[in-house]
DNA sequence: CGGATGCCTAAGCGCTTGCTCAGCTTCGGG
DNA sequence: CCCGAAGCTGAGCAAGCGCTTAGGCATCCG
């Protein structure tokens, strides 16, 4: 699958077509320059219309950010939870939940960029209710590691701290993965899901 | 010693003083709302001066957070070629080289959030002098890990990989300390070289 | 056929932005 | 005592910003 085809996919629930155009471009437009340095002027453009059209679908800039957040950070945390809540053992589940959190950030790199890296333009309201879905989100990974020192799997000295390192780690591959770079989204999410089993006492458990 | 002390100390050599009152208060306008959301108005204001004073001290606006960006990359660069240089074991050298990024990070976060997350707001010129000391940041690490992969004290299928996310989690401290929050500096890159050990299949051999 | 509705554009309003400039004050050296 | 340099301010300019308005086409329903 190829990032047009992806990005089709991951918004292919928003209607009309020009307001899907719209969102599609904004997350382009805000991944390159920040949504500060990004005009709507730039969005209109890149969706092939002329700047009031943006009014007609979204009421401001800051509307299309919010948009993009929010449904960025549902998705992140459905990923979470279903991996707490899917079946297995801690070491299973830690894996699953860090291999498809960073396989969505890696092949969705320019709309992680978004939703991690621009939540502070937000506006008041809509900050709390998306802090709201991050605080899930840590919840879900601390409450993995929680099962795993229970039953004996991980070996942790301070369980927040490792779930926000886990978590942050995670995060901050939307930071420098590039699509042309020398690995694939699963490639690095595999790769991951092991640093993490390591972080938590968990890897390599033959040494 | 407080935040003002430490910023008092971060930016001692520049003077007069006014200019470093104004690039103070930039590091906090920039950190608190970004660069491009940042007025010159807002910055001169801090400073306790009147917008065009800022104009006498600097070119542009993009110069002080070149500035800032410099001194700080320069810094973070220095910590880990001194921990790469520095004696001991693979093992020691790499606890020394996140303990001592991350500390800086957290200790430093208001600039360091400047100097991690701005950086695209450069003019093209000074990314690019910017981005090969960040390559030197990744290279010192990568020598750490190669020396311990040789001498057996490390277990790392990938190299360049780990390197990379092992700079990643540290930058990411940035993005997430908090001064009031629960653990120090010390404690956190104190916790950081542990994980970090980990990650490199050197922790807790124990197991 | 007539009118309402959905989607779009050209033009532009009010405001803020980065930055400039003429002129003021302060102060050390001759 | 005067002069030039250094440091600063109030006023303001050109450009660009988010957003609005008035109006033009289609399409569909009665």
């Amino acid at each position: 699958m190829d990032a047009e085809a992806q990005r089709g996919e991951e918004w292919a629930d928003v209607t009309p077509d020009a307001a899907r155009r719209l969102v599609t471009a904004a997350v382009e437009a805000f991944a390159e320059r920040g949504y500060h340095a990004t005009t709507t002027r730039d969005i209109a453009g890149r969706a092939g219309m002329s700047p009031a059209a943006l009014y007609i679908h979204y009421k401001t800039k800051e509307q299309l950010l919010y948009r993009i957040s929010s449904v960025g950070h549902r998705l992140a945390l459905d990923l979470l939870t279903a991996a707490r809540d899917g079946g297995g053992t801690p070491v299973e589940r830690l894996a699953e939940a860090v291999r498809s959190f960073v396989r969505w950030h890696a092949e969705h790199h320019t709309t992680a960029r978004v939703v991690q890296y621009e939540l502070g333009a937000l506006a008041e309201d809509h900050y709390a209710e998306i802090v709201a879905l991050r605080r899930g989100s840590d919840g879900a990974v601390r409450s993995i590691i929680e099962d795993g020192v229970r039953s004996g799997d991980f070996d942790v000295p301070d369980i927040p701290g490792t779930a926000l390192a886990v978590l942050s780690l995670c995060i901050d591959v939307a930071r420098w993965f590039n699509a042309d770079g020398r690995r694939t989204p699963d490639e690095v999410g595999a790769f991951y899901a092991g640093l993490a089993l390591r972080m938590v006492g968990a890897g390599t458990p033959e040494r």
